[in-house]
DNA sequence: GTGACATTAAGTTTGCCATT
DNA sequence: AATGGCAAACTTAATGTCAC
């Protein structure tokens, strides 16, 4: 079975070049809007010059805004598309995932590494996100795999699984590798509305839910708009913003069975390691690999979320991780390099090989790395030294590199 | 703040091969 | 045979991290 594509036809279109002014590139003081586009996909805005009026005049504050209006919103591809307003939310500013890059590289590496790994076990495989803080809810066309929350940077995008090129990728801002947390602190802060306590509630942070932000329909929880008051219209009142969300008859049963159903996700998920895991995706891939020679339809090559270094490159790794490698760079070719091969080359691999050989000829007992992976990494580092605010690495110091990569490797 | 240690970048030497 | 190019191997310097 083929998995859809994700077609967004552009209904309205802005030139990308187009100036904004400083005011509107601020970020509103602590706000953002919370919308959903006209596909399904949801995204949490903070700046108010990706959101235009329905008639595609910039808006200078969100509070003009109310639930269910009609705007154009920027998308990943710096284009603006339909989208209805949610909710206007508040997050706290001291926590700007922006500005919390850390030092240590290794560090650093790992904690992507330990998201990566976490976010495989509680939502694999996946792995793709939107720009700034986008979000997916369930949509219909889409296999539920395909659904999670999880805050990356917006040089990923959602759902793709057409790889970017190198100068695709490095063309896009890159406002850091939002805190890979912060969907998390996002469901409950000490100013949670009403609604996200209720969220909060939902999805116990200590339990990485593959959709915690999803907002919840309203006929879902089968109520009637009269029975219950709109929170994000309750919001406007900062005195109900401290009050807690209280349980009223009608939705005490559903509430209660939602957290049931929360304790035996939890059950499962704590039951379950790596082990497990591993013998779980093996079965898939072989469920997977006999389902596709019976019907006789191609399975995808390549697990969602995952995409190639460069189209035909046939260096897959997963958008999750080629983006926590971009972040990691901080646009330096050599950087990338180190963090691609590390990616792409075991330890193993390198204590049996040379770099390249000496004109085919390689020492006794070694093999030459793959000369394919080796060709695809130093061109896509090359063409990421082309691009804009990148700093650029000359070929034969790239190579050098990799030969002292590759021995440093095998040590 | 300091020293030990690890990692990485870069310089140098050596050997092999192709070309002239 | 001389020369130049290329890559491996070795070495050193610079840098960052961590424990004390």
């Amino acid at each position: 079975m083929e998995i859809p594509k994700r077609i967004r036809n552009p209904i309205k279109k802005r030139k990308v070049s187009e100036p904004v002014t400083a005011l509107q590139n601020e970020e509103q003081e602590g706000l953002y809007v919370f919308l959903t586009f006209e596909d399904g996909y949801t995204a949490r805005i903070c700046k108010t010059c990706d959101i235009l009026t329905e008639k595609e005049s910039p808006i200078t504050s969100f509070e003009g805004l109310i639930p269910g209006a009609r705007v154009l919103a920027r998308w990943s591809d710096n284009k603006f598309y339909n989208a209805t307003v949610d909710h206007i939310g508040f997050y706290d500013q001291k926590q700007d995932p922006r500005k919390g890059a850390k030092k240590d590289i290794k560090r650093n590496y790992a904690s992507a590494e330990s998201f990566y790994n976490q976010n495989r076990v509680a939502s694999a495989p996946a792995e793709h996100g939107p720009s700034s803080a986008l979000t997916q809810p369930p949509s219909p066309g889409l296999p539920p795999t395909q659904h999670q929350s999880v805050q990356l940077p917006c040089s990923v995008k959602p759902f793709n699984p057409q790889p970017m090129t190198p100068s695709e990728y490095c063309n896009q801002d890159q406002p850091g590798f939002l805190d890979l947390d912060e969907h998390q602190r996002q469901t409950i802060t000490h100013n949670s509305t009403p609604k996200e306590t209720f969220l909060g509630l939902l999805y116990n942070p200590s339990i990485p839910h593959p959709s915690a932000e999803v907002t919840i329909q309203d006929d879902q929880l089968g109520l009637e708009p009269e029975e219950y008051e709109d929170p994000t219209v309750r919001s406007q009142n900062s005195s109900y913003e401290n009050e807690q969300w209280e349980q009223c008859e009608t939705c005490k049963l559903e509430v209660q069975a939602l957290l049931k159903e929360n304790k035996m996700m939890k059950d499962v998920l704590s039951s379950m390691n790596l082990e497990h895991l591993q013998v779980l995706r093996e079965f898939i891939d072989k469920m997977e690999d006999y389902k596709s020679r019976e019907s006789g339809v191609l399975m995808p090559q390549t697990r969602p979320g995952q995409q190639e270094l460069y189209p035909d490159s046939g260096l897959l790794l997963s958008s999750t991780k080629l983006a926590a490698i971009h972040q990691e760079s901080k646009k330096d070719c050599l950087r990338l390099f180190h963090l691609l091969f590390d990616q792409f080359f075991t330890h193993e691999e390198c204590s049996n090989s040379v770099a390249f050989g000496k004109h085919g000829k390689v020492p006794e007992g070694k093999t030459i790395l793959d000369k394919s992976k080796v060709n695809g990494i130093l061109t896509y580092v090359m063409s990421c030294g082309k691009c804009h605010g990148w700093k650029p690495v000359e070929k034969s110091k790239l190579k050098k590199a990799l030969i002292n990569k590759c021995r440093m490797r095998s040590t």
